[in-house]
DNA sequence: CTGAAAGCGCTTACAG
DNA sequence: CTGAAAGCGCTTACAG
């Protein structure tokens, strides 16, 4: 077992000083050139690599972004992290994840952990449990300790902070829209309880469409999930009784369901009913048929999200203080599959 | 912006030695009961909190794991990091994660990124490419230099470390016997290429299987795919002209591909094939028809790995040198569903 | 051209 | 009961 070499080893066994290692290593021209080859050579030959911990409490920086959501397995997410740490690791970044499950303490915990002295700045989402208490007192607290914080997807108003989101609104409207074009009548939306944003936003964009077109609302074709697991029969009921012919779903899960469910019934996607979902997923794209969707580009945002914290990081560093925050809208598109005719 | 207090100012606040107040804080008997309450009310209004990296410096230990994987966009991968977050946060421990992209090059530069300072050990699964070159210099450095490394999945048996595996050989002799019982004769296997350590293995195992049933072994029922996206062709011979009544397929992207395929050559699954895949995830679960797996808990293999790091670490604090690496073996169970009968 | 000193934020053995 | 000192591994302004 051979520990790593330290510079104080390094100078112990050329008989040299500490400075005069670390200034060689650093290629400074304060020192001779035959020291300066010297120590090199023999850094080289033992594999020296300066240790990042020392190094962060020097700078007082660590070059790490800590990443906060609520679940990893998720294709969402973790086309995020994706993007994430691509362009991180670019910038010469690591990241560090934190799960909060949706849970609230969870994400506090996390949040304190990481902020005493683990990271730069963080990139998160919130978890249910936040939106439903709007209790945000760790993120503004994290801020006003001078770490930037950037928001995706899951966000709140009530915090200032920069910010990348899909327009789920109008997004929504497309996707509904889209159906209306298709000739669809009685469109039902299937989506989360309300607290979460961008179950919320999605469902504005939702009756908008239908009032534009002159279509009526009816409240009976709004139904809210709590649990997928659980949902089959309520989903079953509005299937059958309610002689709709198009579902728009706020994500991939619940469309596959709605899917299964239509075939049990015996109604054929999409000549019976057309399938929208919100999230451009794997299952998705792999189902039978395969479901239409509204992309949102999880690593796009990601890529995004990165490029903002890094960028204020850096930035703040010349003590630029500037407290105009940006939202970033990442553009999405309808990807047409087979659910839709 | 009130940045985070230190030991330091706290001390000049209340007149008192920086090691008097690091020690109140630490609750030491050593300090006099007022002065110890006094301190930490002073803290707790100020909402002191150590600092990580300073303690790491200090400490010679980070508290957090490093985890490697080749992708993080991939079902199987996700459930492993959920498995060990969970155990980590537990023992309160962070996860720092680094992608390979199955890249070697990458690989290595992340295990020395984090191997210097940011991590106290590793859990990771190789890169096709690692196991391509067999080129493992990087892992066995890091275990040179004593922090430990634990392999799951994707391992290799030129590095003397813990891994944590499923019986693959085993697990694929079983689900390929199931398909014989049902009383299939032309059963393909789709898999990976060779270097990858558990396609060899799940071959293995189909082999023995049919040998061991006295079903013909037919080469060219055994194809490799080296690209999803591009192997519906492929696939597409082989069920059209190898008349084939069952299909083994070593990931399920690879099933729900030949699932498809079927489906457009007009095949019902499963009357006229059966299809069992490979690990256990969300597409098999919502596909149509359900597709029949060998379950792979990623959540446990995650949770053991987890343990097995913690456990060493912990162990090596009292300097317990035994070099006797384990492999543990996660138990897989065959998870029947439509696409079998 | 080289090195001693201070400092990042902490802990702890040792004096007093 | 309290504090000065050393040290974790590094960097850098300052002397010489």
């Amino acid at each position: 077992m051979k520990k790593k070499v330290t510079l104080k080893q390094i100078a112990k066994e050329l008989d040299v000083s500490i400075s005069t290692v670390s200034k060689s290593l650093r290629n400074s021209l304060e020192i001779g050139e035959e020291t300066r080859l010297k120590v090199q050579a023999f850094a080289k030959f033992y594999n020296y690599k300066p240790n990042n911990i020392a190094l962060s409490l020097k700078n007082r920086r660590t070059k790490t972004i800590g990443i906060i959501i609520p679940e990893i397995v998720h294709y969402f997410f973790s086309t995020v992290i994706n993007g994430i740490e691509q362009v991180a690791n670019e910038k010469g970044y690591s990241v560090i994840i934190c799960l909060s499950d949706d849970s609230f303490d969870k994400e506090v915990m996390n949040m304190e952990l990481l902020a005493h002295g683990s990271t730069d700045g963080f990139i998160m989402s919130l978890s249910k449990e936040t939106q439903f208490k709007k209790d945000f007192h760790h993120i503004t607290e994290v801020i006003d300790q001078g770490m930037p914080v950037v928001m995706f997807d899951r966000i709140t108003d009530e915090v200032h902070c920069d910010k990348v989101i899909i327009d789920d609104k109008k997004a929504a409207y497309e996707a509904v829209e889209y159906l209306i074009k298709l000739g669809r009548k009685r469109i039902a939306l299937v989506t989360t309880v309300d607290y979460v944003s961008v179950g919320k936003l999605r469902t504005d964009g939702y009756t908008k469409a239908l009032l534009d077109n002159s279509i009526p609302f009816d409240e009976q074709l709004i139904i809210k999930i709590e649990d997928v697991d659980t949902s089959e029969i309520t989903i079953g009921k509005l299937l059958e009784d309610k002689a709709i012919d198009a579902v728009f779903a706020v994500n991939e899960l619940f469309a596959v369901t709605i899917l299964k469910t239509a075939h049990k019934i015996g109604l054929n996607v999409p000549k019976d009913l057309a399938i929208i979902a919100f999230t451009d997923g794997i299952i998705s794209k792999y189902s039978t048929p395969t479901i239409t969707t509204v992309s949102q580009s999880g690593a796009k945002m990601g890529k995004k999200a990165a490029e903002m914290l890094i960028q204020r990081l850096e930035s703040e560093e010349h003590d630029d203080e500037d407290e105009i925050y940006k939202t970033e809208i990442i553009e999405t598109h309808l990807i047409e599959r087979e659910s839709t005719d």
